[in-house]
DNA sequence: AACGGGATGATCAAATACGATCATAAAAGC
DNA sequence: GCTTTTATGATCGTATTTGATCATCCCGTT
């Protein structure tokens, strides 16, 4: 089917930067006359930028491309850890999103059955999701806008954050390490997520197991500051341990099952 | 039951991402014809994204319906606007954006040729245009978030306002009525443009012939604390008289012509 | 400059999907 | 219980997508 063809050769194109007609079609299953007419179409629409024998991404494309491809990684399980988290929401609460992948998945989840909440967030993403969702009031936090993940960072992102005080945080993160510490990959962002987490009753931390004893530069906080995990049950027994001494409230989230 | 099934509908695209009419008529136990029509109907409401085969749930509810066709109307005399604006920035400044439609034009205006500078605005729609856009440094104003034209209002964002100085504010309006004030056409807005104005060095006004004379319900402030106005030169000899007399720099731009 | 191999887009046939129409069943209102 | 309205599924004509084939073009080598 034609939709989900074209994701795959854009996800390629961003994975392998160039392939040649042959290796799109293999990858996608379709004929290579299939591959030249969506090659075509992309390229009408500034997506792609074709050369003998094969294409590349557009430059145009890249930031963009590049936070989808995110949003697309280990999508199966960002799904299903943001079906629970949604079953963790309080109908006339009010909740910080942070602005996450997995966050976004959440986000995508209220729209399916929008409940009457109170919504702040410094994703782009996320508020775009619910800005038309019936019975939600959705607020932006404001600040530097960054357009590797399009969320709001800075001092004064931080300083707004200081007046409120959330029920529930939603939070993801781009890394745990061993050393039972989240970690980011932007230090605006780091900075922030703490301020966040210093301002709820209840943090809960969607992180899908690749994010477990990866490694990203910025330490956000221990880990034991989070009140709440919800990952995938693809995490390895070491860190089911670790979460259980820490006496963190932990939901493993089956996969490869139909809700 | 039909809203059982619509449920399930949607639930099954959240959970699979992409589903083709075969599969849900599958989940749901409803033949290939009436998932059809569902899929048909839920287009229509914006909730799913038909393609040839399937479906998927739609992407960010796109920008309000009512807000796209307000960006629609007079597009030639916003766009020749836009492009007079574009002439007044200065590389190295602080310039804030408003979130009116005229304004946006101003925005796509910068992406074809960026210049650097440091935008602030309170505009989901501008944010998102500029975001990726290479030598600008974008900032969200913050605070509640409104669907019929995607801008950030409230006590709160006015509060932000106040500890900020920008070089120039570009400003649109619903209305500038024979009293010769500006309107718009909600209360928080209106208080907020008050606000914007009070923290600029150069307030310019972006508004369509359309404009004048016409009503709203919300008073701003009078058009003579307004430094410059760029509007059409459908504009009548009144208003021309007018602007003059109150020593308003106002450039006329002429229209149906191919700049 | 010529040639061979590979790549391209146009055309056509086949397969799949779509929406309109109609008959039937179910639900709602009186 | 009857009538009207709404929803559902089958059928059929139309539309879209896909892959094969073919003539033409492009690129690298001699």
């Amino acid at each position: 089917m034609q939709s989900d063809r074209i994701n795959k050769i854009q996800h390629h194109l961003y994975s392998a930067g160039f392939a040649n007609v042959q290796e799109l079609a293999e990858a996608t299953g379709a004929s290579i006359v299939t591959i030249r007419r969506d090659l075509q179409r992309l390229e009408e629409n500034g997506i792609v930028t074709r050369t003998h024998g094969g294409a590349r991404l557009a430059e145009a494309a890249g930031p963009e491309l590049a936070f989808q491809s995110r949003v697309q990684e280990h999508l199966d399980a960002k799904r299903a850890i943001g079906e629970v988290a949604y079953g963790l929401l309080q109908p006339h609460t009010t909740v910080f999103f942070d602005a996450g992948t997995t966050v976004l998945q959440l986000a995508r989840r209220l729209r399916v059955e929008p409940l009457p909440l109170t919504i702040f967030t410094n994703g782009l993403a996320v508020a775009q999701d619910l800005v038309n969702v019936e019975g939600l009031s959705v607020n932006l936090l404001g600040g530097q806008l960054r357009n590797e993940n399009l969320s709001m960072v800075g001092p004064y992102a931080e300083r707004l954050l200081g007046e409120f005080w959330f029920d529930q945080l939603y939070l993801g993160t781009s890394a745990v390490r061993g050393d039972a510490q989240m970690y980011t990959l932007n230090p605006a962002e780091a900075s922030l997520n703490r301020a966040m987490i210093a301002r709820t009753s209840q943090a809960v931390l969607l992180a899908d197991a690749s994010k477990f004893g990866s490694s990203a530069p910025y330490a956000v906080a221990p880990i034991s500051d989070i009140h709440t995990v919800i990952t995938d049950s693809a995490l390895d027994g070491a860190w089911k341990t670790r979460l259980a001494d820490l006496n963190i409230d932990t939901t493993f989230v089956p996969l490869g099952r139909k809700l």
